[in-house]
DNA sequence: TGACATTAGTCACAGGACGTGACTAATTCG
DNA sequence: CGAATTAGTCACGTCCTGTGACTAATGTCA
């Protein structure tokens, strides 16, 4: 999506679109048109009158995958560590974008799970590791896992996409006594067979108002 | 601080310095040159060479308050909101300051609390009620409170900046006893007597290494 | 000087949340 | 039909949190 014709741009906007593959969180990323096999990711220069929410977007639907479920900003980006087209700053952007989406046809566009990410320039590095720690921060916030999920999905496929960003293993009892006290999810009426075994019921996101009960301190929770 | 000789800048550094003043927080403006009443987030813009964590520092500085006791950037600013010299895009960020740290001389800096704010652009507006919003957020992954407090402090005054960032009274005996599980702080041989009661002893900022425990999946803290 | 107000600091109990293993339920495969 | 597999629930013990009441040490004032 690069364009070269325009004057040099002042400041980039880089696009980190994440999404799951299997039991790993995946990266777009955009096959470099000079290198032969380097890869960079998504970016585009603003546009004039076109906000940067605007131009993120922008770089994100021309990856044809359709809108993402999710985009924030994650900083601008520009001490040392080199853009491709060595403007000055990049403000950056995560999103994410429901699995099983397939990757844009063409070649130019791929996924890449987070241990087989090629080579990229320091800053884009920087920036991609910068959105996987904001996207693992924000779950604790902000209803992220159901992103990266369809519309409509198993407890167990929760469950395991709480894993996946969490890092760790959890008790599938204590998930759900914690899913049902937060009261995000409403069952429906369909089941889904998995070949073998129960078949499992399919549930929603639905978030309903709840007490803003936030009980305990929890100051053990602190990193540093 | 704003240098008018320089070109127009494409990228300017806006720097937000909280402190805490009695039972509130309070942000340092800077008087605008231009209009007689008009206040402005201390910023500058990039000069070459410079990281924005320099510029940015830089700000700070010249404030002649110190080194901030904390600095993070808030992101990049650019939609609408116009920045007194239009600049494209501003990069904010927060910083924190001890209290008590004086108030600047010269009448150029003042303190406001957060309710006693002037009108300011809605850009600036805008990035203040961000960095506000972060600083909350921070506090339950970094010491941000122990940055609000001189180096000695007692358990009282800890526990009411505690309040102050959480908007909410806390029971003294919880907070207490998620302290001590916390291993933050360690007690100093010295004690402070406040006027009438019992003196209460000083302590320090000391976090100790502690097991990465972390239990419990706490979905109910979602908030939308 | 002695009672009282004020602030610091601690204790213990009740109720709730969490980790865990074991259990039942519903389906496929042989 | 029985074994294997996956979904879903229950109950118990342990730990954590909210809370009120308690002791401790100082200043104030009659």
């Amino acid at each position: 999506m690069p364009d070269r014709k325009m004057r040099r741009p002042s400041c980039t906007i880089d696009v980190v679109l994440l999404t799951a593959v299997g039991s790993q969180l995946a990266v777009l990323l955009c096959r470099a048109p000079e290198g032969r096999e380097k890869w960079v990711v998504p970016w585009d220069a603003q546009r004039p009158q076109e906000s940067m929410e605007a131009a993120a977007l922008r770089v994100a639907k021309s990856a044809s995958v359709g809108e993402p479920a999710w985009l924030e900003q994650i900083g601008a980006f520009g001490d040392g560590k080199r853009h491709p087209t060595e403007a000055e700053i990049s403000v950056a952007y995560a999103g994410l974008v429901p699995m099983g989406t397939p990757s844009p046809i063409g070649g130019v566009y791929a996924w890449f799970t987070l241990g087989d990410v090629p080579q990229l320039a320091p800053r884009q590095r920087q920036v991609l590791d910068t959105a996987v720690s904001l996207i693992r921060a924000r779950m604790d916030q902000s209803p992220v896992a159901f992103r990266l999920l369809p519309q409509m999905f198993t407890l167990t496929e929760l469950q395991q996409m709480y894993e996946l960003l969490l890092g760790k293993r959890l008790h599938k009892a204590s998930f759900r006594r914690a899913l049902q006290a937060a009261w995000l999810v409403e069952p429906t009426d369909e089941w889904r067979s998995e070949g073998r075994g129960r078949p499992a019921q399919l549930y929603r996101y639905a978030p309903r108002k709840r007490r803003p009960a936030q009980r305990g301190i929890r100051l053990d929770l602190l990193s540093s």
